[in-house]
DNA sequence: CTTTTCTACTGTATCGTTACAGATTTCCGC
DNA sequence: GCGGAAATCTGTAACGATACAGTAGAAAAG
């Protein structure tokens, strides 16, 4: 046997690894034949497959990705992609891990592709169609009318999308219902006697601002609460959020109630609250969303609502594969309903 | 046989992506030719080169990764190998962040390679290995003697890992200074009067338990404290830590100062104080590690030491590239100190 | 003026796969 | 026995890139 040093940089080849010409060469028929028998053509025989298919299990044959793409120009790709920016709670790698576990079982590798959401969106898109380096693609922070989804659709890609949009194109999504979270939220906030409420929304241009909105706008209207307008988003900085909150409690317009869309603003909310000397629970009541369940380990007296982003992985990452295996978008479109603490 | 198709004869430009094929039709080069030329290689004219650039970025060629990776073998890859079991706060995508961004400049992309961590992690390195599906890989949760980089180094598969490993294998990596942070973090808490000191460490099988309490135990020492033993390590579910905790509170060896090695962690351990009775910053100190601020809004009172996993990313990202460049690994290895708060 | 050397460029084969157009054998029906 | 269909199998040519072994022409050497 040869002794090889292993040194800087190249990587030493594997026990040879096998081809359709090594399997070929194995049970005495043609390349052409072995390809034709692994994929189950109509022309082979039942005997022949039977053995090819054996052979290719002994030698723990796998296809050539490369190979394969060349060809057919199939990249056995999705391209998730995401926004580098700050992010609090990491609620970004759930859904990696969701899409992850779904493309476990496929032929399907996962491929990250940045962007900065300061930049042009369009870019990484763009970048995807012109150098065909994905079979489909996953896209986050959808806004009601999203140049994303426009050119995706018009080019022919396969995708889908964290969160609707409202652009007259059907495509595959995945949203969680924030309209039902916010009217539900303000129904649980006035059910405990409050009525003066509050909400921090989600960042205008997103999607799911208008959903929280006119949940948001329902509730009030039909559990009979009225608004106290924050002037903070989930995207303002958690200092901000705190100070705004903190002069809001401290005017004679403080809420006793408030809705928030997020857990990282959530947290600065409490402290905005605590610092103008309010408690939670006994002053004003809060309800938030959240992707695990810290909220309720920082202060129980928080009505958290929990969002599954690992569950809306695993939607995206099936919907955009169905997607590309041809079944109508209108088939994979598919909201979750927020998940409310017992009792 | 044939005559086929040369290239001062008959080529279409092709109306698709353009290829070497086209630039060669439209410079009247051959196909080798423009192929050097973007490669700068020696034996092709400076005036040429010239031109090819210029039609090249003209026609905004980029090579097809396909057709590289099959005649090469090079995947233009980096495959980051993670778990995807359960993570509290998703510390986990601030990595994949920094390594998202330092591979943006490069021709690199990322894949992610899930793998769970109660299942064999051999798995999915040794499936990167045999279907020779990445150029370079990143690993985490680094164990003291482990198998992935036994078999990565073995096979010459570039690497680096999260974490340092205690094998005689030199290897690129970059680590946070947990010995620093366990031993100054004693030192917080003695400073502030503490002197029976409990540590929420690590699980026990992963290499930077090893620094966490070298550091721990060299602190106890050098700074004259008592270990209170605690039954419990950061991959306790969060309840079990609070059980634990508030029934050590509870107990006649209650500690009066704590270090944690999660935040997650450290939300329980509070958790378990405040049934216990107690209260941060009056009855005992906590000093504990985080990848975002999230406990000092929380709770002022922990002294809350930052450890930057975006930074570690872009680290792990650049180090790894410079090993497959053939960068000795010595080289590549990086520790960073535990960034404490002022004042 | 020939030979050698050098510069600048090019054709062919190949990586592993699949589409396509045969090719061979068997098996019918009549 | 024969035409023809059915059932199986196979060779060749791509996909886009690069390694390698050239070649043509000019310049330098003798």
């Amino acid at each position: 046997m040869d002794n090889k040093k292993t040194s800087g940089g190249g990587i030493q080849p594997s026990p040879e690894r096998p081809t359709l010409k090594t399997i070929a060469f194995m049970t005495g028929l043609g390349i052409t034949t072995v390809s034709r028998a692994l994929k189950d053509a109509p022309d082979i025989g039942a005997e022949t497959k039977e053995r090819v298919r054996m052979v290719a299990r002994q030698l723990g044959y796998q296809p050539n990705r490369a190979g394969v793409r060349l060809r057919t120009g199939k990249t056995n790709v999705i391209a998730l992609v995401l926004s580098i920016d700050e992010e609090i709670m990491g609620f970004t790698s759930h859904m990696v891990f969701g899409i992850s576990e779904v493309l476990a079982g496929t032929q399907y590798h996962l491929v990250i592709t940045p962007h900065s959401h300061s930049k042009d969106p369009l870019v990484p898109v763009r970048y995807i169609l012109d150098t065909g380096s994905a079979d489909g693609v996953i896209i986050s922070r959808t806004e009601p009318d999203d140049p994303r989804v426009e050119l995706m659709h018009q080019r022919g890609m396969p995708f889908a999308t964290h969160g609707r949009t409202n652009m007259g194109i059907s495509h595959p999504f995945h949203d969680f219902d924030n309209e039902a979270f916010a009217r539900e939220a303000v129904r649980a906030l006035v059910a405990k006697g409050r009525r003066r409420i509050a909400l921090l929304q989600p960042p205008g241009k997103l999607n799911y601002y208008l959903h929280t909105q006119i949940g948001f706008q329902t509730g009030l209207r039909e559990y009979q609460a009225q608004e106290v307008p924050l002037r903070a988003s989930t995207d303002t900085t958690l200092a901000e959020i705190k100070d705004t909150v903190e002069a809001l409690m401290r005017s004679p317009h403080a809420p006793d109630g408030i809705v928030c869309s997020s857990s990282a603003g959530a947290i600065a909310v409490n402290a905005g609250i605590e610092a103008a000397g309010f408690h939670l629970g006994h002053d004003i009541d809060m309800v938030a969303k959240q992707s695990t369940d810290v909220l309720s380990w920082i202060r129980p007296e928080i009505i958290a609502i929990h969002e599954d982003f690992r569950h809306a992985g695993r939607e995206l990452g099936k919907a955009v594969i169905a997607r590309i295996d041809g079944i109508e978008p209108e088939l994979l479109q598919s909201i979750s309903s927020p998940i409310w603490p017992k009792g």
